[in-house]
DNA sequence: GTCTATAGTAGGATAGAC
DNA sequence: GTCTATCCTACTATAGAC
């Protein structure tokens, strides 16, 4: 373990409670109390609690930016690129599942600027999204079914790992991605 | 139109409300605005903020147990079965989009005996949903995949359906619910 | 870097007039 | 059934000592 700046270690204890009463319900005083200090030397590392919330998200957020922009203009195609996106959302999850809970269920608490940042890449990444299950449905490597469903059905189950991989003990990541492609492309029955 | 009850109103406002900002974000001033009232007079209506989440979350829950139970007692096969619990949530959802969004986000926020009373019946519902696929999974209707991911994923699907649903202009039920069978059962690919 | 003390605000809820 | 006024508590954040 590398040692981790205070601020990161109150973002991390951040993430845990945001994940278990949401941002609003948690107050300086529960994070101070988990952290082992008082409330008011928080302020010593931090700025406001908002800064905590979107520290936690637009890191996140960007880095799925990041990762579908770099599928998007792979070389391969529409099956092979969501197996990519699957990939990357497990990937995402294996190492900050708590902050997760935040990107979800959170981001409307976001202020300003930080709001509108999230905003603008969440809807680029489900256009992004939609673009190549479009495109695969026009080459026939995807069934002619409902692309919004298809979509919202895809993206629904990985926004939502988080919540699952953690009470799944001792799974193993390549086992999961495999599983994971099988029920979400090839279907159950 | 038949007339609501006040109480049945301040429900209704509150349900678009959490849905919006979360159980905590929302205050009794919020709401009242909403209702073009002043705060106190919420009052003569209900108890507390925490009644009208009780009602909200645990009327939704106690449905979705009376179907499950309707469910696991016919005499169907695994995937007559699924396809049932499918339309249960596009039926729940359809009649009440906004309720949803707080058993699924702030049932942590119930308290005492309804906090119990809920994690029972999603404990039993998930138990109930689990034994269903591996039931079929036995019976080689469905594919041996990992049941936890099939479970898994979709109950995540039907879950977030009130967050999708709004925003799909005017589609037909049933042709929601035949498609929603398709990708969820039969795959993309 | 953490503390005590506290400012300033906003929350849920009640009392009692109309 | 709604209002005004208000109680009491709890919140975020700051000031200044150590």
């Amino acid at each position: 373990m590398k040692p981790e700046s205070r601020k990161q270690e109150i973002i991390n204890a951040a993430s845990i409670l945001f994940k278990e009463k949401g941002y609003s319900a948690v107050t300086m005083r529960d994070l101070a109390k988990a952290m082992g200090i008082k409330a008011a030397s928080l302020y010593n590392h931090i700025q406001s609690k908002q800064e905590i919330l979107s520290t936690i998200i637009i890191e996140l957020a960007e880095e799925f930016t990041t990762g579908m922009n770099r599928i998007v203009n792979s070389n391969e195609n529409s099956i092979q690129k969501l197996e990519k996106i699957i990939d990357l959302h497990i990937d995402v999850t294996l190492r900050n599942a708590d902050g997760l809970a935040s990107l979800n269920s959170d981001w409307m608490h976001l202020e300003e600027e930080n709001l509108q940042h999230f905003e603008k890449m969440r809807h680029d990444y489900e256009e992004n999204f939609r673009n190549i299950v479009r495109n695969g449905v026009d080459k026939e490597e995807i069934k002619p079914c409902n692309i919004e469903i298809i979509v919202f059905s895809t993206l629904s189950t990985l926004r939502t790992l988080y919540l699952w991989y953690p009470k799944q003990k001792d799974i193993d990541a390549a086992i999961l991605k495999h599983d994971m492609v099988s029920v979400l492309l090839k279907g159950v029955v």
